[in-house]
DNA sequence: CCTACCGATCGGTAGG
DNA sequence: CCTACCGATCGGTAGG
């Protein structure tokens, strides 16, 4: 909320990046025009090249500032409770509430995975996995099967990305109505697949 | 592995069908040209509007005949195993030995969704839905737990997609060693979360 | 099914 | 940071 003095050339160099990241989410990379990322951002083209070298310097900076996980980690690390349980549920109930029903958040990925072949993934990884770590610990209970912890976070990250993916897949076509609960039922299923069976 | 015999024409919108595949999994829609389809499928430029009335519906049709589900379906559906667990164990292996460790296979959906913006999912989905239904009947067992068919089937696939997307995001990068493991726990989680727990 | 072409638009740059 | 421009390439078509 807090809104950053910045220096003009660092708000248009800001501008230029807002305006590629919605019109990338929107039509991706190839189908995104200078022109268009010049227009929204309220410069002309030729302004562009005095922040970015080229296009795809544009998509860079978008990917690590924009990326998914800078939505999802605040989220995430706000959540409120003590035992497993209830992190994953209130961890799922928080991600729907704040970014909705729709897989917009991971659209990045999916252009970096279908127009550039996964080349930026290294780095992104690498400014991702230390601000990751934290959430493991949340994950930390003798309730907890034996399992490697990367791949618990593993699993974790991919029952948000296939709720998310299924989601855009069917969820408009079939059981509309199941949308409300249908989150519930990926982290529920995530829970018993991950916790020691209770003896009732 | 059956080769049917093709007429002329046939045989052409064929081979401007698998080029367009090739293409379109390697750089995305946007990125590939008419003329790149053309070359690849050995042909001139005009010569494939008296194919396709344009680009778009050289995707719609590439989508509808080279969808992931085309090749994943029948190697589900031969899958051995009477009950849940092996059934999900084998298929899990199968999938793996069939598709290897890259996410190409979902790379169609991606672009859908990035490029397109889920438009074509709908007729998509009314050519699919019909066809998983047999697989929702191996679920069928006093095993599992009191979850809706159709949500046992979507966190089934998501399971799937979860595996082989954060693959494709870090996978490379960390533990290249526990690679042939990893679709082994995803099963594994995956099962524990559908199943009963068992007294033991 | 090909050749030759259309207007439009692309990413990028020179020069100021 | 803008104007005016570059060569290249785009999807698509006419005509045969």
């Amino acid at each position: 909320m807090t809104e950053p003095i910045l220096s003009k050339g660092k708000r248009t160099r800001q501008a230029i990046e807002e305006a590629a990241y919605e019109l990338f989410l929107d039509q991706g990379y190839s189908a995104t025009s200078m022109r268009q990322i010049a227009e929204q951002a309220g410069i002309a083209l030729g302004g562009i090249y005095n922040h970015f070298a080229g296009k795809e310097a544009i998509f860079t900076a978008v990917i690590l500032n924009q990326h998914p996980y800078k939505q999802i980690l605040p989220i995430a690390l706000a959540v409120e409770g003590d035992d497993v349980e209830s992190f994953v549920y209130n961890t799922a109930q928080a991600l729907v509430d704040e970014l909705g029903y729709s897989p917009d958040f991971l659209k990045l990925v999916f252009i970096e995975v279908v127009e550039f072949g996964g080349k930026h993934m290294a780095a992104l990884f690498q400014d991702v996995f230390p601000q990751i770590l934290p959430l493991l610990e949340r994950f930390q209970s003798d309730k907890v099967r034996a399992i490697p912890p990367v791949m618990l976070m593993r699993v974790f990250i991919g029952t948000f990305i296939a709720y998310y993916l299924t989601e855009e897949m069917l969820g408009d076509v079939v059981m509309p109505d199941l949308q409300e609960e249908a989150m519930g039922h990926f982290a529920d299923i995530f829970l018993h697949g991950v916790l020691k069976p209770k003896e009732q």
